[in-house]
RNA sequence: GGCCCCAUCAUCUAAUGGUUAGGAUUCAUGGUUUUCAUCCAUGCCAUAGGAGUUCAAAUCUCCUUGGGGUCACCA
């Protein structure tokens, strides 16, 4: 079975680089079904892990990743990994080191001077006499320090590293006896069964010395997918000055989840020509070995091309229930059909949609000087109050079509063109010019309204 | 700087060693419309550079250049 796993560190939010791979994972699990698992690194005790595992929580429920089983919380399983640094230090496979943090900044200092590899010397690995006093030891693992350290990389391919160009007795247990990242990491994954490892390939530089731990406890190593990175439009790693890098935010800005994830998906893979994918579509088709090399730039106006489509193509019943979560309640309008029916075509995001009910729905309180000026010359005034009559002699007016009608009817008897009409009842109805059919605006308004309101404009414009 | 990774339009990407190098987004133009948007059509735009292998290279090899990642008692 292939379980794969999302492991952030907990920085507060899941941010959109954690979740495409927290997608990919998802979606390799899902299509194999496999499991997906959850797992907070918050080994660094200072911050609060809860907090944080709430709003991955939060964003995953969002954009509907579901994990599988209960969550895994590093800080909680440090008898685990005391058992596992006792064994190592049992067998001699870790030693104590007793070096002071300033001894090393110290011997780091003078590597560099002589331009040579910074690396720990190895002074404690055999060390037999007495350890000096008043200093909590750091465990060191040992690692190789010749030979060849090769990754088979589901996308990478095979990468070789010089065990004596990367490698050192690297530090699995600080001082005050906690466990570091590559120590931990290797075990949860190994423990909690994961076989298929689908993460950055910031990590890759990570994987050889996570490879010594599962050699020296003798895991079966998983299988690696180290993903290309998302830049920003500098080609830089996506960070937080970029914007909103945290999902959640999207949601405000307007972004429907199924198109932020359709866009992730295709950031570094495809299929064919396909553009648009379903969440059951990426299941079907997903497959991380055939995931690009390179990294890809992060576009936005892709990511506004995909949720403008996921929004017309949204039922009108789900843009509702939707709308209410940013401040906008039109379920119990009785014309919610027409209304959405004619503004879902032009919405980039939620947020304007959210915007644009209430600028049909609310009677314009000032009418635009320009549209004005452009809709209200000539015989305008005329041409609206022919047109009230008209509505007012026309009893079934119900659907934009009906309303049309009444248009059409009247640019024929007074031998005008549309845009006699169109123009300044436009301006009548909202206000200023823009928007969506002035058909669909009367359907939306109903009879009296749109009559009130061509009433007054004509008023107040004269 | 050492090590590792990467390189097709501005951007996301496609192309069993043989294609007029395809699609999408952006942009431009035209059409549709009462306006704006949508939608439709058309157009512009790429194999980083240099060697080599081959009848044939975007594709394989090497070098150069460029970009990125990583080198902690962070994760």
């Amino acid at each position: 079975m292939v379980v794969t796993r999302f492991a952030p560190s907990p920085t507060g939010y899941l941010h959109i680089g954690g979740l495409r791979t927290a997608l990919l994972s998802y979606l390799w699990a899902r299509r194999n079904g496999g499991k997906f698992v959850l797992r907070i690194e918050d080994t660094d005790k200072s911050r609060n892990s809860e907090a944080a595992a709430e709003a991955i929580v939060k964003a995953f429920k969002w954009v509907g990743l579901e994990h599988d089983g209960d969550i895994v919380y590093q800080s909680q399983r440090d008898e685990i990994y005391a058992k596992y640094i006792k064994q190592l230090l049992d067998e001699g496979k870790a030693y104590k080191c007793y070096m002071s943090k300033d001894e090393l900044t110290e011997l780091r200092e003078t590597q560099m001077a002589n331009k040579e590899r910074t690396r720990y010397d190895g002074r404690y690995r055999d060390f037999e006499g007495t350890p000096p006093e008043g200093l909590e030891p750091v465990i060191r693992i040992k690692a190789p320090m010749t030979g060849e350290i090769v990754i088979d990389d589901g996308i990478k391919g095979r990468v070789i590293f010089q065990a004596e160009d990367i490698l050192d007795d690297f530090i699995i247990a600080r001082g005050d006896g906690s466990p570091t990242y590559n120590f931990v990491v290797a075990i949860d994954d190994a423990l909690m069964g994961i076989n298929e490892v689908i993460r950055g390939d910031d990590h890759l530089s990570n994987t050889p010395k996570q490879m010594v731990v599962y050699e020296a406890l003798g895991f079966e190593l998983p299988k690696f997918y180290h993903v290309p990175m998302i830049h920003n439009a500098s080609g830089k790693k996506l960070s937080k000055r970029d914007g909103a890098t945290d999902v959640m935010a999207y949601k405000e800005m307007g972004y429907l989840p199924e198109a932020l994830l359709n866009f992730l998906v295709r950031l570094g893979w495809s299929n064919g020509d396909q553009e648009i994918f379903s969440m059951d579509e990426m299941i079907e088709l997903f497959d991380p070995s055939n995931i690009n090399k390179s990294a890809s730039i992060y576009n936005v106006d892709k990511l506004d091309w995909l949720n403008g489509h996921y929004i017309k193509n949204s039922s009108n019943e789900k843009l509702a229930a939707l709308l209410k979560e940013y401040g906008v309640d039109v379920e119990g309008h009785d014309k919610k059909e027409f209304l959405l029916d004619a503004l879902k075509e032009r919405a980039k995001n939620m947020k304007e949609l959210a915007e644009m009910v209430p600028a049909i729905l609310n009677a314009p309180e000032s009418y635009d000087e320009k549209a004005v000026k452009k809709a209200f010359k000539g015989d305008a005034k005329e041409v609206l109050k022919a047109f009230v009559s008209k509505l007012e002699s026309t009893t079934e007016l119900h659907l934009p079509s009906d309303f049309h009608a009444a248009m059409e009817a009247l640019v024929a008897e007074m031998e005008i063109g549309f845009g006699k009409i169109g123009m300044p009842l436009r301006v009548a109805l909202l206000g200023a010019m823009g928007g969506p059919g002035m058909d669909s605006v009367m359907a939306v308004l109903g009879k009296d309204e749109t009559i009130k309101r061509i009433n007054r404009a004509v008023e107040a414009l004269s």
